[in-house]
RNA sequence: GCCCGGGUGGUGGAAUGGUAUACACGAAGGUCUUAAAAACCUUUGCCGCAAGGAUUGCGGGUUCGAAUCCCGCCCCGGGCACCA
């Protein structure tokens, strides 16, 4: 049937590719404005950092199915805005470029290009225009600008934090190059410094952020995680005022007693507090430890400074601690209680310190029953029941016992919850109760709070590759901001990036840039050399899109309008907290700012898959060990006991030690398939077509060859069918087809009937993220023109014929256009049409031409299929059910005096006789 | 432990209350060819010669009808983890 010796039969996709990639360029085919009449949609591809591996094909599963939808939203009549940029700032440039020796200024725009060259070279729709770089001044200038904006608001200070230090390579270390409580060089123990950073409050909008939630289509899986990290508890601040201990070798001992706040959930249990816990790192252990304890407790904290991260990964916790020798008076009993310090009280949390209830807290219960702590049963679920009879914590159920304040409590005499069962309400009860308490002196025992496990965004980075600091610290006038008009305050060349010895930035070294004048007062000022960290640039740069050239602010006001939201944002749920939720901060900020007038910056937003290669690793010891080697371009721990084999390990290790696993696609791992040479071997369109169609879009995938050779497969296959029917393609053809179609055989009014639904089905797949779908419908398409090129045989095709074939001849490239555009445009050239289908408008979908002239109707008996039906659309309800009880097998079942009890009609679809 | 996904033929997957296995891979047979490849055609989830039967991780439930909804359990992947 088919003739390769004819070269035009041949799919040629290099030549063809090559042509259209040129002439999208020359052409400028995806230049987009902010004006027109059209309704503008927003589509956008997280930003990605361009390290010098270029992209695999696994970025090709994020950029080529939103270019689908790109295209798509582009055919159907919408101004688009698809642009592309370079997260470039941040660590893994600088560790690469320190690595390489390189400049990363140089380097990062080197490797931009050969990004940018790729996705050239997959056809992603870019308006290259709008291209930006977050580690260009143009740019950072404005990173800077937000900075001083969020310092205006008071919503970015200067806090004390602490950093990961390497006391052997004697610099800071992010989390990330923490592997196991070591340095990632060095694998020397990794300890904790305090030094003063910039944080922005991010924990004043984590209501907001909490609520703006329910107001974006997320999916529920990464909503969900924002609202733990965000983390709200509702409970009670509650003040014990601290009645001995140390004192701290001063005579005046009773000034610096204080009080030690607590945050709980369950106020309505301090009748219970019968100690209270401090985390050791607490301010206040150091004043209230008395001489006889000190010994102990700077021994229990010193362990538990230096062990942590090593007791964390290998015995099952017990719960260890030690007093203090202080004590605090329980508001509401009057008890002493005593002040213990244990690691299992976090001091990033709350207040740092807890009130404990043995009786109702299982932690507290092993902690009390571990050093003989008396328990106190708040909540019982018998009359008679005593804390000594408890095996276990109580944290539900219950009635509350009934409490007689003693002379020393504070707490008024009445006792008004006896019998109240342990629920939130009574909780409520406690708090409103304990907020009419001492409110004489002014002093409440406690007051309902909110708490929040979000912590304030740290944003300080002690390192060279970042937007510095736009601070200059004077000696009289204090911290003062640079002001606008001196932006941006550049980056300076250092000789040496790499992270100094003394824990500060790199630009800490330059002193003819540390060293200005105060802005303020024209005194010595010293310049903050602390620079941004990545997700500070990366946390408004969807709005720099909407205006990349602005050299007065960072983007104006009318483009962000235009164009903000994001409407459809895709990428890794990696960022599912992080990146997420610090865009959103800053987009209420710029919202309160009166800046933009929206408060959510993506409407949508789709997470794809991971893309997995099977790669040789060998097995490895626990005891062999995990320190990586530092050439890790991503730091995905190790798999519990396999390790990727390194380059040289296949050389020396024979094949048949190899043990093979299904890990992700990344350089470091060395299982990387370019998209270069998969457009090589098989073209860019076979590449798209296969990342679309091998599984859903939020599906892992496991890479294989096999796949894109059967995408390879159907393009040459669908290219073939086409091109030995072009020659029947008439221009002509809406004009003659409404007189064809009367003349039209069952078979072609069936051709024309799947044309019209394959318009309707790719249109809405392609919408709903179904692209896997959608290619399955283009191939349900293509396998019908073949039969019926095959049935048409080598015979001339009537005029009606021509008209029919003229239809699916102009439909089909336009179909394809947004999975394969490379081919659709070759297509468009071969019918005569100018320019390229991307400036289409989307196929008409004809209801009538797609409507089914018979249907089938499934009849079941009592559930179970029986029979099938095919009658013709319009028949009615009665007579299908006529025929479907006439039908010969339920007749069988009806046999043996079978009564029929019912009938189900669900219309067009089938009938189901229930029978006794 | 908690949270979020997921479990369907030999394989990737389709079907989100109504014909389970679309589409594709793989496999088998055929046509063409000196031959091979490619292409094209046919068959192909399981048991059974067949009629027919069982079947969507396991067990129960709701329903005329469940892969789909509900309850309990098992397994796999991802995330968080002493959160007071």
């Amino acid at each position: 049937m088919s003739d390769d010796s004819k070269p035009e039969n041949r799919y040629d996709f290099r030549a063809i590719e090559t042509k259209w990639r040129q002439r999208w360029v020359e052409t400028d085919l995806f230049r987009v404005d902010d004006t027109g009449d059209k309704p503008k949609y927003y589509a956008l591809d997280m930003f990605p950092y361009p390290s010098g591996a270029g992209i695999s094909v696994g970025h090709c599963r994020n950029y080529v199915p939103l270019d689908v939808a790109c295209r798509l939203k582009v055919m159907q009549g919408f101004n688009v805005l698809h642009p592309m940029g370079w997260d470039a700032f941040g660590q893994p440039a600088e560790n690469e470029a320190i690595k390489r020796g390189r400049n990363p200024k140089e380097m990062v725009p080197e490797y931009a290009a050969n990004y940018k060259r790729q996705l050239e070279l997959v056809g992603i729709s870019y308006d290259w225009s709008r291209e930006v770089n977050s580690s260009l001044p143009d740019y950072y200038k404005w990173t800077q600008w937000l900075f001083l904006l969020l310092y205006k608001r008071g919503l970015a200070y200067r806090g004390s934090a602490a950093v990961n230090w390497d006391p052997v390579d004697k610099t800071v270390l992010s989390n990330e190059e923490v592997v196991g409580g070591r340095g990632w060089r060095s694998g020397a123990l990794v300890e904790k410094r305090f030094i003063p950073q910039w944080f922005f409050k991010i924990t004043d909008y984590a209501d907001r952020l909490l609520a703006g939630l329910d107001t974006v289509q997320w999916g529920e899986g990464i909503k969900q995680q924002q609202r733990e990290w965000i983390g709200r508890s509702e409970g009670a601040d509650v003040e014990f005022e601290i009645i001995g201990g140390g004192t701290n070798g001063s005579a005046n001992a009773p000034e610096l007693m204080e009080s030690i706040h607590v945050f709980t959930t369950r106020p309505d249990t301090l009748w219970g507090a019968t100690f209270m816990v401090l985390a050791p790192e607490h301010p206040l252990v150091e004043q209230i430890t008395t001489p006889e304890q000190r010994a102990e407790v700077a021994e229990y904290k010193d362990k538990t400074q230096r062990a942590t991260e090593i007791e964390r990964q290998s015995t099952e916790r017990v719960k260890t601690g030690v007093f203090t020798g202080a004590y605090a008076d329980n508001p509401v009993t009057g008890e002493p209680i005593p002040i213990w310090i244990a690691d299992y009280v976090l001091m990033g949390y709350g207040t740092g310190a807890i009130m404990a209830v043995p009786a109702h807290d299982q932690r507290d219960f092993e902690f009390a029953k571990k050093y003989g702590i008396p328990i106190v049963l708040v909540y019982k679920t018998s009359e008679d029941q005593t804390a000594d009879s408890v095996t276990e914590a109580l944290p539900t159920g219950g009635v509350m016992a009934s409490f007689q304040p003693s002379a020393g409590a504070k707490a008024g005499s009445d006792f008004p919850f006896a019998g109240l069962p342990n629920n939130k309400e009574t909780v409520g009860k406690v708090i409103a109760w304990l907020e009419g308490l001492g409110q004489e002196d002014g002093n409440k025992v406690g007051k309902g709070v909110v708490n929040y496990r979000l912590r304030d965004w740290l944003v300080s980075r002690q390192r060279y590759w970042g937007a510095p600091i736009p601070i200059i610290h004077c000696e009289n006038c204090g911290v003062v901001p640079v002001p606008e008009d001196q932006l941006p305050v550049l980056l300076p060349d250092v000789a040496q990036y790499a992270p100094t010895g003394t824990g500060e930035s790199p630009l800490a070294g330059i002193p003819e840039w540390v060293n200005v004048a105060c802005p303020t007062c024209g005194g010595a000022g010293r310049r903050e050399t602390d620079t941004m960290g990545g997700t500070v640039c990366s946390s408004w740069y969807y709005l720099r899109f909407t205006d990349p050239h602005n050299a007065d602010a960072p983007f104006s006001e009318a483009a962000a309008k235009y164009w903000a939201p994001v409407d459809l944002y895709a990428g890794g749920a990696e960022h599912a907290v992080s990146h997420l939720l610090y865009s959103r901060f800053f987009t209420k900020v710029l919202h309160d700012a009166g800046i933009v007038d929206f408060e959510e910056p993506f409407q949508r937003l789709r997470n794809q898959g991971m893309l997995l290669a099977y790669t040789p690793g060998r097995e490895i010891k626990p005891t062999d060990g995990t320190v990586l080697d530092g050439d890790e371009e991503e730091t995905d721990e190790p798999l519990d006991n396999w390790k990727v084999l390194k380059p040289e390990e296949k050389l020396t290790i024979p094949e048949s030690q190899w043990v093979w696993r299904w890990v992700k696609m990344s350089k470091s791992k060395g299982n990387v398939i370019t998209p270069d040479e998969m457009a090589e071997k098989y073209g860019a369109d076979s590449l798209r077509l296969f990342g679309l169609f091998v599984a859903p879009f939020e599906e892992t995938v496991q890479w294989s060859d096999k796949g894109i050779e059967s995408a390879f497969k159907f393009m040459s296959r669908v290219w073939r069918i086409w091109t030995e029917l072009r020659p029947h393609y008439a221009p002509n053809w809406r004009e003659t087809l409404p007189a064809a179609l009367p003349e039209l055989s069952d078979t072609e009014r069936g051709l024309r009937r799947k044309l019209h639904q394959t318009i309707r089905k790719v249109g809405g797949d392609i919408e709903d993220f179904r692209f896997n779908t959608a290619v399955a419908a283009l191939m349900e398409l293509t396998n019908e023109l073949s039969a019926y090129r095959n049935a048409l045989g080598g015979n001339t095709p009537t005029p009606a014929q021509v008209s029919l074939l003229s239809e699916s001849l102009e439909t089909l490239p336009l179909l394809m256009s947004p999975i394969t555009p490379h081919l659709s445009d070759e297509w468009w050239e071969l019918l005569g049409k100018p320019g390229s289908t991307f400036k289409q408008p989307w196929p008409q979908f004809d209801p009538e031409a797609a409507a089914e002239d018979a249907i089938t109707i499934v009849v079941q008996v009592n559930g179970k299929m029986r029979d099938r039906l095919e009658v013709p659309v319009g028949t009615s309800q009665e007579e299908i059910e006529r025929l479907a009880l006439a039908c010969e097998k339920v007749v069988a079942d009806l046999a043996g005096g079978r009564q029929v009890r019912k009938v189900i009609s669900v219309p067009g679809r089938l009938v189901n006789i229930v029978v006794s």
